[in-house]
DNA sequence: TCTAATACTTGACTTTGTCCAGAATCGTAG
DNA sequence: CTACGATTCTGGACAAAGTCAAGTATTAGA
């Protein structure tokens, strides 16, 4: 097992990818460390993707530890999930700040936008059916320029 | 091939099934029909909980047919798919009124939401990117009073 | 250093959906 | 009413994205 060094600090209010899970009390594993590696360099990637750009610095990583390791991440708030229609989970470090997404039905790019509306917007739906809302997704649909153009 | 009758009205603007297949100039078959019924009876459903139910009145259906169907029917925008994170895809019949959802994470039951913000909530991004937007999607996330009470 | 707890690997399996070729059905024109 | 071409449906193989379960390896604390 190749042992880069893999704490280039990201994301997460300048917290290395170790003192993160540290911090949240889980195990640091190379396997972690390369996983969340591969997110932050790579807004909007799939698991398969993530998997592979993180076996290109460890040699190899099984499936089950990739949607493990993710699957934590997402629930230790980490790292964020988003899955649109029509395509596989996509997974970003960009957390706890309220942006949404903007993606192309031809091509499937993806871009983040910051909502129009302020800080929490349309977090009050007009009749909440006595849910406890904690989060509104929002995700704009249309055709980016290049496929307009053609 | 039971014939039993599955012209009940529903949905859109008082047409009837067949009607509305017929002014959208696509052909009508009993599978169409059955299938449109049993997205207007059964809202949020998924693409298997509507082959059962057209099966309880046509006998059998392919599941081709079902996802040729009803990826027409979204193209003609006589139903609408909705594609939340970690569950397949649901069709509900409401379409052009652009109503929201809201969904819990622990039992994913599913509620329509009219948006708090107006007709067309949320509808433009801060920065679009260049996209045409043709619609924006939002999705609820919580516990509903069920789950919050267990 | 040892050990219990946690994480990882492997491989089979499930679910959701797509592709294809041939058979059946629909709707129009005669 | 019948026949014909176009559309739709069937059935079976296939594919992608995940999940399950059992055994092995690694981590972190005593």
């Amino acid at each position: 097992m190749t042992s880069a060094s893999v704490d280039v600090d990201a994301g997460d209010g300048d917290l290395s990818f170790e003192e993160q899970l540290r911090s949240n009390g889980v195990q640091v594993t190379a396997q972690r460390l390369a996983l969340m590696q591969a997110v932050a360099s790579n807004p909007h990637a799939t698991a398969d993707d993530i998997a592979e750009q993180a076996r290109a610095v460890l040699g190899s990583i099984s499936r089950q530890a990739v949607y493990d390791t993710l699957g934590m991440l997402v629930e230790q708030n980490l790292i964020r999930r988003i899955q649109p229609a029509g395509s596989a989970a996509r997974y970003e470090d960009r957390v706890d700040d309220n942006h949404h997404h903007l993606i192309c039905r031809s091509c499937n790019v993806m871009f983040d936008v910051d909502c129009a509306v302020g800080t929490r917007p349309c977090l009050t739906a007009s009749d909440d059916h006595g849910f406890e809302v904690d989060e509104a997704e929002v995700i704009y649909w249309g055709r980016c320029a290049n496929c307009v153009a053609s």
